[in-house]
DNA sequence: GACACCTCTGGAACGCTGTTCCAGCGAGTC
DNA sequence: GACTCGCTGGAACAGCGTTCCAGAGGTGTC
């Protein structure tokens, strides 16, 4: 028994939910979105699953939770004293590194529509677009367009990374795909093969931003 | 027994990879993505769920089998005697028309690479990107801005489609989110305010060429 | 001090999933 | 008739998100 001596073995911090939240991001970056389970969770915070729905609804909420915690700070910047088109290259840069970091928040914000933070994200890309002078009938369409095309990259980015084997690293799997694309059928993949050699080389920031500006182009034209 | 009178009452098709792909497109359609479990696939195929692996190795091939079977046949056009443009929007016209006809498809091809069919469509694209006379060096970054546009809106609308309730029409739906972009604090979501009549009126269909098109003019300028 | 509250805990259990296992059926072959 | 082998389908397994609930621990009231 010996109920005397037992020390005061209550957990230092009591749950909360940001204690939660935070320890759902680091197991999200070190074992990857499987690795996010309440069973792990419970673990990793010395409690069971149970205790967990005290403080967050559900799983889907966790995740919002754990992207707003990661993405939020990352568009947070101002964006005074720069042109449209540097505002817009900024914001969807910090939109990019973030998920560059942290994978799964790729496949969580593409799994998630326009709610916090991405709904902020196309506030102030609109807002760019209107100082751009864009006709007031194709605003819509300007910022749908940057925001899809953005979402499109962070769910390809969260694909990749979950494609490739923990052991390998970024460079060998271009490689592999490469060397794929390489040795397709030339009269089927023409295209695809004579490409290959700048898959290999490309870089996914600037290969990124060279999308932005596309649109960014598309869009001044239109005016 | 009665063996000599019994019917033969084996399942009049045996199983198949074929009539399995299909069964699951049906249960995908029908019931969407999360009605798609292999013991309702085996209870819709009179069989038991041991019964589906000895054709399909697991359900990630299954997905992608069924994507293949329902995006390939919409992208198998010719474009001959178009332009460039003309074909490039009616390729992603193929691809938005099969999502938006099944909803699912668009979840599984933002989840799945460019395996297959997206592959083709990548090459496609890239053909007529060349046909542009894009410059070498740009080619790639002109096919992956489209690709991953394409990838982008085909991922939100199987967010949308996923956010809706059964119940509920598209109209409806639109009305919810666009009344609800109204209502917000006019400081900091003075834009997303200002579309929100967009919102409510636009076309899915009609915006997502817009899109194509933004791009198509922002390669054209850039040429 | 005793009692009743009420927030918060955490382990057990539920129903569901994808997947594996394996006894056995039925047709084709020696 | 026996043997083989492609194929079947029901049972079982491990794991998941989620729910349930007995009870611990702190706080306020008489």
């Amino acid at each position: 028994m010996a109920a005397r001596t037992r020390r005061p073995e209550r957990r230092q911090e009591p749950l909360s939910r940001e204690r939660i939240v935070s320890a759902a991001v680091e197991l999200l970056d070190t074992v990857g979105e499987g690795g996010l389970t309440f069973r792990a969770l419970a673990e990793r915070l010395a409690t069971g699953p149970g205790a967990i729905y005290w403080h967050v609804t559900g799983k889907t909420e966790l995740l919002a939770a754990a992207a707003e915690a990661v993405v939020g700070p990352a568009i947070a910047g101002a964006d005074t004293d720069a042109t449209p088109q540097e505002a817009i290259r900024a914001l969807a840069l910090g939109v990019f590194d973030a998920i560059d970091a942290h994978p799964w928040v790729g496949a969580q914000l593409a799994r998630t529509s326009w709610q916090s933070p991405m709904l902020r994200v196309f506030e102030r890309v609109g807002r760019q677009v209107q100082a751009l002078r864009v006709p007031e009938a194709a605003q819509f369409t300007a910022a749908s367009a940057l925001m899809n095309y953005i979402l499109g990259v962070a769910g390809q980015n969260a694909v990749n990374t979950r494609t490739v084997q923990p052991g390998t690293d970024r460079t060998e799997f271009l490689d592999t795909v490469a060397t794929a694309w390489a040795e397709l059928d030339p009269g089927q993949y023409a295209f695809t093969r004579d490409v290959a050699g700048q898959l290999r080389e490309h870089d996914d920031r600037t290969e990124f931003l060279a999308g932005i500006d596309l649109i960014l182009t598309g869009i001044a034209a239109r005016r």
